[in-house]
DNA sequence: CGACGGTTTGACCAGTCTCAAATAAAGTGG
DNA sequence: CCACTTTATTTGAGACTGGTCAAACCGTCG
């Protein structure tokens, strides 16, 4: 029985955007003939914070956020993850439990990739290895970003920041919405607030024509304007 | 002319204690002809946000801030250095400029290493790149918490968590108090809060019974207490 | 229709920031 | 070593930001 192009990772586009570009041709043939395709609902969760992955998942399309639950009972999404990231990498690398969770916000299309199959490239392919290096430490720069953004900056410069952030990653539909339609609540996560604020903060936005909403959808009118106000008016 | 054991990268004990154990012989000899070794006093500032290194800094002794500015003109650290850490490493890596300034908090002792020799061996010594790439692993999963600290804690629990992380770290001295002894405004800094509350802050845990203070030098006295409070009472 | 989950608004309180001024400590030059 | 300057710490008061709780609202789905 035939299988289709698409299916083998030796044709797969994502490759193209990822660390896995690194792979050599037969490294790939053996990741494609372990690996496992697979459909995730919105809303369902691909790992939680604390499990122990024996792979990882790599996004064929659809949109995940990564958070973490704090003590107090709230979840703080530290990244969205889209085409071609790789997921569980991480905790993979160190040997450890996951220190994030993984949810759909999208229906997804994914690769399971079993994790000895990483793990020897890792110690076989000097290249890949570099590669993915890389990204960790282009990672770590953004986290020590956001890091002084969480500590130093206001919810509206957060969200303003937030904001464009969603729509440089994930880009706009044909009328200039946001692509990715977040609930408020998870927004307020991104910012790192109460959904309440949150929802007054994009009013406030709203008023000074920084965007325009209709119902779920966001749209941003004056990119701008947005600037100044996350670099703090 | 003879050059002193302690001279040569060889001999280092601090290289037991960082990815450069992952280096070869003749790597580390190498490395150990280029080297300069640098005395660094407190308040000096070993490389500034925004420029480009070309090597990396291995810390012998004392301890160093690694810091970020904020728009509003706050220094936010984001991290702080001692014996066997490598600064520069990340910047390196992804061949751009520092995303972080360094400054030394107390003298210190550090090897200036030329960058291509950390180059090559990133190149053909797979076993140093996974020492590395494990390492930044790890730093990443610490930046992700500390982005959920910051953004879901109050400053009285991040300044609780804060002061366990001192003395963890650094240990305290024979009397019990904090080996490392910060400013108000450096402390301040890496909580993420303004002087003036970190003081008020930190007056109260003392009545409270968490701290003890005398001058400039802290001891935790109620470490269980410390905890539940970081965690959020 | 009624129940449900997500959204919005109001009111209120707690947490945090800022400015200014008082005090203490650390340097500096004679 | 002292007098003086500069820098760091501490305190107070007031304004502002952000968090919480409760209730109203809305759209969807069974």
């Amino acid at each position: 029985m035939e299988e289709h192009e698409n299916s083998r990772c030796e044709n797969c586009i994502i490759r193209q955007i990822n660390s896995f570009k690194a792979l050599k041709k037969e490294e790939l043939k053996q990741m494609s003939d372990h690996k496992e395709t697979r459909k995730v609902k919105k809303g369902e969760i691909l790992f939680k914070e604390g499990e122990r992955l024996s792979g990882v998942y790599c996004v064929r399309s659809g949109i995940s956020k990564l958070s973490k639950l704090s003590d107090n009972g709230k979840d703080q999404i530290v990244k969205l993850a889209g085409k071609g990231e790789v997921l569980g990498q991480r905790s993979l690398i160190t040997s450890e439990q996951t220190n994030l969770s993984a949810t759909a916000l999208e229906d997804m299309d994914v690769c399971y990739i079993p994790k000895n199959h990483i793990q020897e490239s890792l110690m076989q392919n000097p290249v890949f290895t570099n590669t993915v290096l890389k990204r960790m430490a282009s990672e770590l720069k953004t986290a020590d970003h956001t890091i002084v953004n969480m500590a130093q900056k206001s919810v509206r410069q957060r969200l303003a920041r937030g904001l464009l952030y969603l729509g440089d990653s994930f880009g706009t539909d044909e009328d200039g919405f946001l692509y990715l339609q977040l609930s408020r609540s998870n927004l307020a996560d991104i910012v790192g607030t109460a959904t309440e604020l949150l929802i007054r903060t994009l009013t406030k936005l709203k008023k000074e024509g920084a965007v325009s909403i209709s119902g779920k959808r966001i749209k941003l009118e004056d990119k701008k304007l947005l600037y100044a106000i996350a670099e703090g008016i």
